[in-house]
RNA sequence: ACACCGAUAAUUUAACCGGUCAAAAUUCCCGGCCGAUAACCGGGCAAUAGGGGUUCGAGUCCCUUUCGGUGUACCA
């Protein structure tokens, strides 16, 4: 007879396979339909919970999402998805970039003559650009599971977020913080705009490395005795050839010393000066044999300041002057200043009262006024600029050298360093430097913490924030030029009333109307005149303000004037995002907070490390190991991909390849499965009416029901410290031992006993305790695969939505590590036993452990355990039919200590056709003789 | 150039403050089961990047080399 039917065999509609694409389409779908997110604030708004604010760091709207932004969303996503099911208010504005550079750029391409179209016309352009990137990210973003307010996200351009970064501006207005000036800044001739330090990239370049003589003009007879009619020489170092036109002085080390070497320069002598350390094997390079140079004196370097030198082809002094800022690491001791084209040039030149000339224009290319080389592109400069000072015998020697060298992010064009007028955020005035510095370390927890002395590491070093940029696509800076005289006018009120104007009709109107608008027609002031020379006649600041200020002022426009974040929004709990943005987003943020006197914009600062290949590589293009996260979702489902976001350290660099996402498929799969196997034991159980009461439980539950507990705690745990990595790992660690122990275990008792013995119940008591808490905390890494499992998870009152549950308080009770550690030590116990089966079956005397008698001998401890079980509950826990325990002799010593061993005989009886024990009580009835005792009484109780 | 981070079996992750034979799982190999079956169970193989040092004891601390990543930057 087949006893099939009579059995309790698991069946659940949960399906094996996952088919991710499809399930999480439909899902999303529904999600939509029901509005889960706003669903999810409005309850927890109405109960009144705590706030847990994440401030999302608005990406660049330009172009499909990448793992990285993948990563970031979906780590948030956990983030946000735990936090609600843990009983938080955690509202999720995603914001997005909209303004800048790299979107005017793609307009431009796609225009065929962009001079010819007006700012008005092209920033609409922009404008619609942008907001098709928006769209096409959102959803990518809402693809891999994340969710927000996506209906009504931030953007950089929305009028009112324009209206409020002008507002954030005035501040600074407001304060001084806001100034002009004209000094070197990093300039891209292709983009023809001044870039920030977060706009630049540096990267290989090869230059030209030349040697310069400048004739000494000055009488140095007061300084050094020198040979009469020889010329005196000041040699310098450059590998911008270029900036030799800009050239006003030449700079020396006051506290180096400086030797004057006579050299036989073809039958004539001359004499050359040189940082002393450096003569003897700069003259060498130079070609000079031993006897060819003699140092005829020393002085030091503050001897020659002020003393003048001859530009070599320009008829202009050049002062020799004194600066810390020359090293003797390389070059010759005497640096080449042009203070229109170098930080430092510029700073030391400001004490020399020297102009920051820099002769070239927007495009890079020379002014009209420079001798020999006007009109040419300045780096297609540098080959002529060596051959006049070879013409006029001025170059010494020349070389190539490969350096590092800034470029523009956008155009991977080399810059240049250029000094314009532009606008400042400055890093002294109200202390800013000093206040930002001070504020990190007291105020932010960074993790991992060396976020700490990335960003303090910047904030002491960097110089004052450009925030002028001469384009169209962004924010104006609202300041006005007197047409007479050109004085700069810049007002708090006047800018305040100009937000208002924003604030109704955008910042295009700052294009579409003329500066007498702003300042008369629409009343802000009346009359206004130039402070200087009393004119009316205005004409408008062209710049507009750095992306950077855009988004850096986010948590101005969302989380102190958003609807839904006002009053409880700043400062936000956290901030996360990749560890570029320590130089990038954190700092712009932290700047205009803590300039504007707003406060810490954030408590706390999570970064995660890059997507990289197998071998730990970054991705790009050119090395052509770039997955799409688009492939990776197609092929595995967004859960996968959120699971391996999940599965790894983000505190690293995180690898991915297929093969480490098919490896990652399969503890998906095993997760799936045994949650599968849960929920088909669970077919018949109601918790309300047929769990049994904890106290009540047996051991073995209750020892379950322990490591469940455990577990959720511990998951709890990682969570709160975002510890996914350990998420995953315990997760997973769980179910492989719970279901090679205890589902293994539970089998024969579900299977077989009456569907509604204590037995059995008491089994499905903990099955279904642990899938409650299974579910749940794998909610947030792998919501589609939760939501799913929760739809079959048959539990009263629970919510439809997994996403609307909370986590379970976990009583106290249910852990007890001394009954843990009994069960610990028979498992131990056990593993003896599973090992000698193993051996009894290669030696084919059984197959199935339940064809087996098991003899144990136990040594002293064990025996004392095992005595505290029954043998039924025993011969259930290593899965055989029969089992004796006998105490051990004094064999088989190991370490002075006893091992316990056990021996396998065939079990006595037959196979009962039913439960497959062996039992000796098969064949002793007549009503079912091919059965055991124990299931034919559950038969006869069935009937 | 400098700073910081990282490197654990074929793969991905563990190992608290330095503490016993470095823990899992997947892959692979061997076997069982055929009532979770594109499943389940048992067994096996296999690693601290290289070299030094501190220590009774180092994957863990220090130095160094290699590789990878990130950041900083006045190489004029």
């Amino acid at each position: 007879m087949d006893y099939k039917n009579t059995l309790n065999l698991p069946s659940t509609d949960f399906p094996m396979k996952a088919n991710l694409k499809s399930t999480e389409e439909k899902f999303l779908k529904e999600w939509d339909e029901i509005s889960l997110y706003e669903k999810m604030t409005a309850k927890a708004k109405e109960k009144n919970f705590k706030t847990f604010i994440l401030h999302d760091g608005p990406p660049y709207a330009n172009g499909h999402i990448h793992l990285g932004t993948a990563l970031n969303k979906i780590l948030k996503d956990i983030i946000i998805r735990f936090k609600f099911m843990q009983g938080y208010y955690a509202p999720y504005i995603p914001g997005w970039d909209c303004h800048g550079l790299p979107i005017e750029h793609n307009v431009d391409k796609s225009l065929k003559n962009k001079d010819s179209i007006s700012q008005v016309e092209k920033r609409k352009l922009c404008r619609k650009y942008a907001a098709e990137f928006v769209e096409i990210q959102k959803a990518e973003f809402k693809r891999l599971g994340s969710i927000g307010r996506y209906d009504n996200p931030y953007l950089t351009m929305n009028y009112s977020y324009e209206a409020d970064t002008v507002r954030k501006m005035a501040d600074f207005i407001k304060n001084g913080g806001l100034y002009r000036a004209n000094k070197p800044i990093y300039w891209c001739s292709s983009c023809k705009t001044a870039l920030a330090e977060a706009e630049v990239e540096y990267a290989e370049k090869t230059s030209p490395s030349i040697y310069v003589k400048f004739k000494i003009k000055s009488d140095l007879s007061d300084v050094v005795k020198l040979p009469e009619g020889k010329n005196v020489f000041a040699v310098i170092w450059t590998t911008t050839p270029w900036t030799l036109p800009a050239n006003l002085a030449i700079s020396l080390n006051p506290d180096f010393n400086y030797v004057f070497a006579e050299v036989n320069k073809n039958k004539e002598k001359e004499i050359y000066i040189l940082e002393e350390s450096l003569a003897e094997e700069t003259l060498k390079k130079f070609g000079f044999k031993d006897n060819e140079f003699k140092i005829l004196a020393e002085v030091n370097g503050k001897k020659l300041e002020s003393k003048f030198a001859m530009h070599p082809f320009i008829n202009r002094d050049s002062i020799l002057i004194l600066g810390q800022h020359v090293k003797k690491d390389t070059g010759t001791g005497l640096v080449h200043t042009a203070p229109g084209h170098g930080d430092e040039d510029y700073a030391v030149g400001l004490k020399y009262n020297l102009p920051a000339y820099a002769p070239v224009n927007n495009e890079g290319i020379f002014l009209n006024d420079v001798d020999f080389f006007a009109g040419m592109r300045v780096f297609d400069s540098n080959i002529h600029v060596i051959e006049k000072l070879k013409e006029i015998g001025a170059l010494v020697l020349e070389e190539k050298i490969e350096h590092s060298y800034p470029h523009c992010w956008r155009c991977k064009k080399p810059l240049i360093l250029r000094s314009t007028k532009q606008w400042f955020i400055s890093m002294s005035i109200n202390n800013l430097r000093e206040n930002a510095l001070k504020t990190v370390k007291e105020n932010v927890k960074w993790i991992p913490k060396w976020g700490l002395d990335r960003i303090s590491g910047m904030l002491e070093v960097r110089p004052d924030w450009c925030v002028s940029r001469q384009r169209s696509w962004g924010v104006p800076i609202t300041a006005f030029y007197c047409k007479s005289c050109g004085e700069p006018l810049i007002d708090y009120d006047i800018t305040m009333k100009i937000a208002d104007e924003f604030e109704k009709y955008g910042a295009d109107i700052w294009f579409e109307k003329d500066a007498d608008y702003f300042l008369n027609e629409t009343k802000i002031k009346k009359h206004i005149k130039c402070s200087k020379c009393g004119s009316e006649e205005f004409e408008k600041e062209s710049d507009i303000l750095d992306v950077w200020f855009d988004s850096g002022v986010s948590y101005f426009c969302v989380l102190k004037n958003d609807e839904d974040m006002k009053a409880i929004g700043f400062p936000a709990d956290l901030y996360l995002e990749g560890s570029d943005q320590h130089r990038g987003w954190f700092h712009s943020s932290l700047l205009i907070a803590i300039g504007s006197q707003d406060g810490t914009p954030y408590k706390s600062v999570l970064t995660h490390g890059f997507v990289v290949d197998s071998s730990g590589r970054k991705m790009s293009k050119s090395l052509g190991n770039v997955i799409a996260p688009d492939e990776i979702i197609n092929k595995y489902g967004a859960d996968i991909l959120r699971l391996w976001a999940a599965s790894e350290d983000y505190k690293n660099d995180m690898r991915i390849s297929n093969e480490i996402l098919s490896r990652l498929s399969e503890g998906y799969r095993k997760i799936r499965n045994t949650i599968r196997f849960m929920l088909g034991n669970l077919f018949d159980f109601d918790d309300t009416a047929d769990a049994v009461k904890f106290e009540d439980l047996n051991d073995v539950d209750k020892y379950e029901i322990h490591n469940i507990s455990l577990l959720a705690q511990n998951l709890s745990r990682h969570y709160s410290s975002y510890d996914f990595h350990l998420v995953y790992q315990n997760i997973y660690k769980f179910v492989t031992s719970f279901s090679s122990f205890y589902l293994d275990v539970s089998k024969d008792s579900l299977y077989v006993e009456a569907k509604n013995s204590f037995k059995r119940r008491s089994i499905q008591t903990v099955l279904h305790y642990g899938l409650n808490i299974l579910i749940k905390y794998s909610g947030p890494i792998l919501p589609f695969t939760s939501k799913e499992a929760w739809s079959y998870f048959n539990k009263k009152n629970k919510e439809k939505e997994l996403a609307f549950e909370y986590f379970d308080e976990i009583d106290e009770n249910f852990i007890d590590f001394e009954l843990a550690e009994r069960f610990e030590k028979l498992t131990e116990i056990r593993n003896i036993v599973l090992s000698s089966l193993e051996k009894a079956r290669t030696e084919k005397v059984i197959g199935s452990s339940l064809e087996a008698l098991v003899i144990i001998r136990a040594a002293e401890e064990d025996y004392k355990l095992l005595s505290e079980f029954k043998i039924s509950e025993l011969k259930e826990i290593f899965i055989v039919s029969a089992l004796q325990i006998e105490k051990l002799g004094t064999t088989n010593e190991e370490n002075g200590e006893f091992i316990s061993e056990a021996i396998v005989e065939l079990a006595p009886g037959q196979k009962c056709a039913r439960c497959w024990t062996f039992s000796e009580s098969v064949g002793t009835h007549n009503d079912y003789n091919d059965i055991c005792g124990r299931c034919r009484d559950v038969l006869i109780d069935l009937k």
